[in-house]
Order: C-alpha cells, then sequence, then structure tokens
DNA sequence: TCCGAATCTTGATCTAGATCAAGTGTTTTT
DNA sequence: AAAAACACTTGATCTAGATCAAGATTCGGA
C-alpha cells in the first residue's frame, strides 16, 4: 500500500520504520473517477498528493476561459498547487483526475506537525521544491528557447508515457501550442 | 556590513546571534565591476549569491546564440544558477553584473556544514526554494495566458525599479519578446 | 571631455502558429 | 446497442510578433 511512498521519500531522503510509520498516520488514501476534480480554483490548496495509480492534470484557467496544462503527474509523482500550498493563497490551479485514480494526500496541518516530529522531512520538502522549480525553469527556458516542433520533440523523448495515456490535447495544452498546430507537427516531424 | 542579509533571513526564519555568527563566517564578500560575470555556462555554479548593492542578470543562451534573461535581481535578492546548484550538474545560465555590484557569496560546500551547524535553515533553504518556485510558476502560467502587451503591464505594475535600472534591451528578454516589440509597446498602450 | 559602444526607435516585410470551420473516428455513458 | 460527448485531423485564413534595416540618442570608459 505505502511501499510506492516509501520508495519514493528514500529517492531523497532516509527515513526509519518509526519516522515513516508517523508520515503514514498523516496520511490519507483516497480515489478519484476520471474528470473529478481533487482541487478547484480559488479553493485553498492545504495538501499535497503522492499518486499511487493513474493519472492527474492540473491546469489555469485564463480571462479568456482557456485551460492551459501546468502539470501532469503519473503513479510515483507528486502533484499539488505549489503555489497555493506554500503561500497560503487561493488556488489559481484546478486538479483533475485524468483515469481512476488513486492518491495519497499529505494534509498541510499534518505536514506542520510532521515536520517537528520528523525533522528529516525538511530536507525532504527542501529537495521537493527543489525538484519543482527545476522542472518549472526547464520549461520556461524550453518555451522560451525553442519552437513548436522541438518542444515536441523534447517531451517525446523524455516523456514518451504521456503519449500512451493522456490525450494530445492536454499534451499541446502543456507545451503550448494548440491541438492542430501538435496534430500538424506529428503528422510531418 | 550584514545587517541587509540577516533581514532577509528573519523575513523567512527566526535566528539568533550565535547562529548568524556562523552563517556570515561562511560567507565572501565581494565586488563585481558592470559587465563582469559573476557565474560562466559550463561551470558548476557551487554557490548563491545575495546581492547587498547593484545588479545582475542571469540568462541562458540558446543554439542560434540568443540570449535569455531568466532573473534580474537587484539588492536584498538571492541570485544563483539553482538548477547547477540543486543538481550538481554544469550551468546552463550565465550570470553578469549590470553595474557595479557588491555580493555575499555562499558556498555549496559551506551550505552542507551550515545546514548541520544551523539546521533552521533548512527551513530557510525551502522557503527559497518556494519562492524561486512560484515565481517560476508565475511567469510559466504569464508567457502561456497573456499576450506581449499585458505581459508588460503586469511587469511594469509589479516592478517598476527595473525600468529605473535595467536597460530595455534585458527587460524584452526577460518579458520573452524583442526589444523592437517592447519599444512599440511602450509608445501605443 | 571625447570617442566608441551600447541602447532605443521607427518602418517595411515575413512567418510560425492561432483561429475558424467542418468532418471523421473513438470512447463513455445510459 | 445507441446516443452523446470527446478526441483527432485537415484545410483555409488571419495576425501577433519576429526579423531585417537604418538612423538617432545615450552612456561609460580612457
Amino acid at each position: 500500500m505505502y511501499e510506492q511512498l516509501r520508495r519514493n521519500l528514500e529517492e531523497k531522503i532516509t527515513i526509519t520504520d518509526d519516522e515513516f510509520l508517523k508520515v503514514v498516520q498523516n496520511i490519507r488514501k483516497t480515489t478519484l473517477k476520471r474528470k473529478k476534480d481533487l482541487l478547484r480554483k480559488g479553493d485553498q490548496c492545504d495538501f499535497i498528493a503522492f499518486v499511487n495509480e493513474g493519472c492527474l492534470r492540473s491546469y489555469s484557467t485564463d480571462d479568456r476561459d482557456t485551460e492551459h496544462v501546468i502539470q501532469i503527474a503519473l503513479e510515483n509523482n507528486w502533484i499539488s498547487d505549489l503555489r497555493s500550498f506554500i503561500t497560503g493563497d487561493k488556488a489559481e490551479l484546478t486538479i483533475e483526475a485524468l483515469e481512476t485514480t488513486e492518491i495519497l494526500v499529505l494534509q498541510k496541518s499534518c505536514v506542520d506537525t510532521l515536520l517537528k516530529e520528523v525533522p528529516v522531512l525538511e530536507k525532504f520538502f527542501r529537495i521537493l521544491y527543489g525538484n519543482a522549480y527545476v522542472a518549472t525553469v526547464d520549461r520556461v527556458q524550453w518555451n522560451i528557447s525553442y519552437s513548436a516542433a522541438e518542444r515536441y520533440e523534447h517531451l517525446l523523448k523524455n516523456h514518451p508515457e504521456y503519449f500512451q495515456r493522456v490525450p494530445l490535447i492536454h499534451i499541446a495544452s502543456y507545451l503550448g501550442m494548440t491541438p492542430e498546430n501538435l496534430s500538424r507537427i506529428r503528422k510531418n516531424g
């Protein structure tokens, strides 16, 4: 049940059975059906979620009601509106299940308690934020520096699994282009 | 000398005189002349720098040798190639002084020691990474969602100080547009 | 204080990618 | 099993912003 989570933590930190038990005690397991929202824009995001099985996307919605996919999270990844989680501001993102998805939810209030009980988690969160940062900087640089076709090739190389699981319409949005354009790129390139 | 740094730390954490002294002992003060590089692409970025006085920019360089400004850092801000700092990979960014600039440099090796001596800095770094993340997500969302003119208005509102200090050519790059386009937007809008 | 380099502006043209529109194919739900 | 919603493709057109070019202005180092 929690082995996958434990492995994920141990990629970043060393944790004792006792400490891990404390983590588990602060976790809530949930299953979401396809199309169901884990978080809605405007609510406060007071959790981070670990994907055990399934797939979610987070997206923002602009003035013109256009959706922009920010993150795609398959199993063994964390998803949240980290900005809202960190600052306490209202969420700008909506998080939606793309398939029936099982997640482990870690509430912010629990995190605060846990950080005192299990200080090594400070390191875990530092690394988690660091990785989130690196991934996002990557995206900024790619969006700035490369053409739509180049961005597509890069994602296909680095995340081929997305193309097996996620509708192209969401991948196009994640890549910052229209589905029509992605379709044409796939046809030619 | 170090009051500004102390205030910056205390915006995020509570730190004792003793702890702060340990931080200061691990810091190196440097002054950079205009146009001089603090970091060059390809080197490892083994530090983070706090700007005491002056102004720096970080930028990436793509295949076509086009520069893309990633960060503008005036006094009281931290600058680094955080990705390289975190992962140990070679830096993709160059950091250059835009004016004569005084910085406080915190070496990665010192950070590792410091984190053991002053555990509260784990929290500081977690927050620093968190803020870096939030700022970067902001940028992704703005670049995705808004037109060049809207991005300009937003930056003008949130960072009017940039327009007093930083050449428009770098601001244009930061905003993801050509200097010509920025010039026209400023003329009309 | 002067010279060269950097910065900024304006005009003319070009293009990657968006938008609009319509049809086909494929899941999901009932 | 049928209907409805969703996903994908292809074509025609449009446009924000890039690129190219050239002149005017400002800045900063010797």
